[in-house]
DNA sequence: CATATAAGTCAACATGACTGACGTAAAAAC
DNA sequence: GTTTTTACGTCAGTCATGTTGACTTATATG
C-alpha cells in the first residue's frame, strides 16, 4: 500500500503523482511564458498583449467575441490591449460582410512581425522538448493537455488521426 | 510539403503542430487555474494564496527564500500575501534551528484543510485526464513538460525509473 | 416597430506584480 | 572581534491586468 514501481505502474493515480502532473504544468507554465517577456518590455507591451497578437495571428478575421471567448476576459479588459494594438498599427478591424456590427481582427504586416518575433523562442521550447521526448510522448502529452480543458473547448483540437490510435 | 498523416508524423515538428502543443498548454492552464477559484473567493484569498498554501504543503519546513525561488516574485509581494496567511492562521513560521534568521513555513491544521479543500478538484481534473489518456500518454505528458522546464528546475522532479523505459 | 446582439466607453476598484530604500538579527568571513 | 553578508521584513509608490456596473451606438432579427 505504501510503495509501488513496477515499470509501468498500475496504481498510476495515486496522490504524489498527481500532485507531480500538477507541478509539471505549473512549472512548464511559468517558464513558457516567461520566456518572451524581454520583447515585450521593449515594446512596452505585457502578457495580455502577446495573448491577443498570437490568437488574432493564428485566427485573422476572428471577432472580438471570439477573441472574449478564448481569452476568458471581459470586454472592458480586453478593449485597453486591444485598442493599444490597434492604435499602434499591429492589428486592423474591419467590419464584417454578413454582419456589418461585427469588427474582423487581423494583424499587420508590423503585426505579424512581432508576432512572429514573440512565438518564436516559445515555439523553440516547445521544439526542443518534442524533439528530446520523442514522438511517442508527444502523442500522450496531446492527450493528457486535451483531458484537462474543459470539454467545451476540445473541440478547437482537431482529432490528429481520425480514427483509430 | 502540405500535408502529411501517416500514423505517427516523422515530420512533426511542423509549425502547426507546435503551435497545437502551445495552445493545449495555454488552454490547460487557464481551465486548470480557473477550478480553485470559487473557493478562494469565499475566503477572499486569490490565487497567490492558493500557490502559497500548495507550495508550503506540499514542502513543510520550507524557508521563505526556497518559496521564493518557486514562484520568483518578489519578497515585497510574496510577504503581503504569506502576511495574511500567517495572520489568519493558515501558516506557522518557526525559526530555523540550524539557521535562527530564516523562517520555517507550515501549514496549521486549518491551512491543510484549506490546501485539501483547494487542490481537490485539481486533483481530480488531472486524475480524470490521467484515467482517460492512460498511462503511456502520462508518461509522455511528463516527458515534455520536463523539456518545457527550465533545465535548473527539473532537478525538482525525480526520475521515474531509474535506469530505462 | 420592438427587441436582441456586437462592440465600445466611462468610471471606480481589486489583485498581484514591480522597483527602490531602509532596518534588524544572525551567520559567516576576515 | 569586527566587518560583511545573508535571511527576512517593511514602507512607499507604481503599473498591468483583471473586475463590476451603467450607458451608447449601430445593426440584425423577430
Amino acid at each position: 500500500m505504501t510503495d509501488v514501481k513496477t515499470g509501468i505502474n498500475p496504481l498510476f493515480l495515486r496522490e504524489e503523482e498527481l500532485r507531480q502532473g500538477l507541478e509539471l504544468l505549473f512549472f512548464a507554465y511559468r517558464d513558457f511564458t516567461g520566456e518572451a517577456d524581454a520583447i515585450l518590455d521593449e515594446y512596452g507591451f505585457g502578457r495580455a498583449h502577446h495573448r491577443v497578437i498570437y490568437f488574432v495571428g493564428r485566427n485573422p478575421g476572428m471577432t472580438v467575441s471570439d477573441l472574449l471567448g478564448i481569452l476568458r476576459i471581459t470586454k472592458q479588459s480586453l478593449s485597453r490591449v486591444l485598442g493599444q494594438l490597434v492604435e499602434e498599427g499591429f492589428i486592423t478591424q474591419r467590419p464584417g460582410t454578413r454582419d456589418r456590427r461585427q469588427r474582423l481582427l487581423e494583424l499587420t504586416e508590423k503585426g505579424v512581425e512581432l508576432e512572429r518575433q514573440l512565438t518564436e523562442r516559445q515555439r523553440a521550447r516547445i521544439a526542443r522538448a518534442y524533439r528530446a521526448a520523442g514522438a511517442e510522448a508527444v502523442e500522450g502529452y496531446r492527450k493528457v493537455l486535451l483531458g484537462l480543458i474543459d470539454e467545451a473547448d476540445r473541440a478547437r483540437f482537431p482529432a490528429r488521426t481520425p480514427g483509430r490510435r
